[in-house]
RNA sequence: GUGAAUGUAGCUCAGUUGGUUAGAGCGCCUGAUUGUGGUUCAGGAGGUCGCGGGUUCGAGCCCCGUCUUUCACCCCA
């Protein structure tokens, strides 16, 4: 049969995996270094722990998972029944499926937080690195499988927390060395928005259309909004919206405080954001009032980064969410964290030639020993042991081939080191160290060569 | 889910209006060099032309279907 894989999902190469694991060691020490503890939960959850907290477009989204041996459940024909209202709509049947792949790391942590309350010390700061699955239609940085790396802190309503994330963010990208820009908005705003224009009861409808502007122009969007019933009274006042072009933070900040000053919620969205910029500054920080974020759960601050040199989508979202874990019956435990998006950043990396390959790093192999037959590679199991026990990563050719293909495999490797040990060494002692780069040649003991490689 | 493009050797790509045995570069293998890679030289292997139908005397090329990848919409990391 012919090898395939599932549509968009993908296979990693050794050298894919060194670079995945540049950007993945970057996030990873920016998370440590701020106080984030890891966790992972499974693949799978329970599809009612999914449902519903993605809106729409997410819910379509979810990959479920079949029960299995449906063939022999007593139950068959509720299952008929459950299957042709599945084949019209999208419905979910605990008889059908009752588990799902997970859509993100935020909902599944919610539940983890509810779980593990009485363990955990508030306010809780985790990080996970996860795949996750959405049955999206694949196309250019957007993936069926891909990984998400988020850092969330919860059980705390402090802004400092929002500003922290920011410059988590600032400090992932310098390290990658790639220019970015921070998109933040809040959803307060966006709720004191359509408070001020009477359309309380449009939040979602207005947010949505908001986000379009400047892909489908203002009169795209004042037609989407009239279709979705929106009054022209209303739409009237969102003009001073539409004309509003971004120049900096602070006028920004200032038109909005004007525009909001008559709605409570609206003030106090300004408010926050003018404190979380406070704290972190406004370097790389681009106030979007458009910015709205597809998924429900959002109640303050949004985040999202877009990379300034390549045409890509989002490389890291996130906001604050209020109560998530409410509905796992845990009420009054705020949140708020970031994603980012290892897959897309890669993408970045690659479109931009960030890579300066070292590809030489510490984590490959440094000395290879070559294979001369079956008494010498016994004595190089033992010599490459001594040097792995000084931590040199080190590998014994594992089959007695010409020397030529020994020595080109530790070209293609690009091992820097490799052993000569034939009979004549063995017995006086002295190894043959091979300098891959320069071609120089030393004859060593086995202990002037682990001296040499550290 | 809607609309559109794409697929030829491991990789990047040629392939004339449908016409004999489908090519190149790079990579791979062998030898020159049986204890020395990366350079050079000589030789070699490797293709159900994504897959399945159809039209035709004849299809890599035309038609239909299907899958993959990509682009736009939608949404998102």
């Amino acid at each position: 049969m012919k090898p395939s894989l599932p549509k968009g999902t993908r296979d990693f190469t050794p050298v894919e995996m060194t670079r995945r694991n540049r950007i993945l060691d970057s996030i990873q020490k920016v998370f440590r270094l701020h106080g984030y503890s890891q966790i992972e939960t499974p693949a799978m959850e329970n599809l009612t722990t999914l449902t519903g907290k993605y809106g729409d477009e997410g819910d379509q989204l979810l990959y479920k998972v079949l029960n299995s041996r449906i063939h022999e459940s007593g139950k068959k024909n509720e299952m008929l029944d459950d299957f042709k209202r599945a084949l019209e709509k999208n419905t979910n049947s605990e008889l059908l499926t009752e588990r799902a792949l997970r859509y993100d790391l935020t909902v599944p942590f919610a539940r983890f937080v509810v779980m593990h309350q009485n363990e955990i010390q508030f306010p809780f700061k985790r990080y996970q690195i996860q795949p996750v699955w959405r049955a999206d239609r694949p196309q250019k940085g957007r993936y069926r499988e891909f990984v998400q790396c988020d850092a969330d802190v919860i059980g705390s309503t402090s802004l400092l927390n929002e500003a922290e994330l920011v410059e988590m963010t600032r400090a992932v990208f310098s390290s990658l060395g790639l220019a970015v820009t921070i998109k933040i908005n809040n959803r307060k705003i966006l709720a004191g928005l359509a408070d001020t224009v009477g359309a309380k009861d449009k939040l979602i409808d207005l947010t949505v259309a908001m986000d379009k502007i400047d892909k489908i122009g203002h009169e795209q969007v004042v037609a989407e909004l009239v279709a979705k019933g929106l009054s022209n009274d209303s739409i009237e006042r969102l003009k001073p919206v539409f004309d509003f072009k971004f120049e900096s933070v602070d006028k920004t900040l200032e038109f909005l405080s004007k525009l909001l000053e008559n709605s409570e919620i609206g003030t106090k969205g300004v408010m926050e954001v003018q404190q979380v910029l406070n704290h972190c500054g406004t370097e790389n920080i681009e106030l979007d009032i458009t910015l709205a974020r597809g998924l429900n759960y959002y109640t303050g601050a949004i985040f999202e980064v877009k990379s300034n040199e390549a045409q890509i989508g989002s490389i890291a979202g996130g906001g604050r969410y209020d109560d998530l874990t409410g509905v796992f019956g845990l009420s009054g435990v705020s949140g708020v964290g970031i994603s980012f998006g290892i897959d897309r950043i890669y993408d970045v990396m690659e479109e931009c030639h960030k890579w300066d390959d070292g590809l030489n790093s510490k984590d490959s192999t440094r000395v290879l020993f070559v294979n001369f037959g079956e008494a010498e590679s016994s004595y190089c199991m033992k010599a490459a042991r001594k040097l792995r026990e000084s931590g040199i990563n080190s590998e014994v050719y594992p089959d007695t081939v010409k020397m030529k293909k020994q020595m080109s495999y530790a070209d293609d490797k690009q091992i820097p080191y490799v052993v000569l040990a034939g009979s004549e060494e063995i017995a006086t002692g002295q190894l043959t160290l091979r300098n891959m780069v320069t071609g120089e040649q030393q004859k060593l003991n086995l202990e002037e060569i682990i001296k040499q490689m550290q």
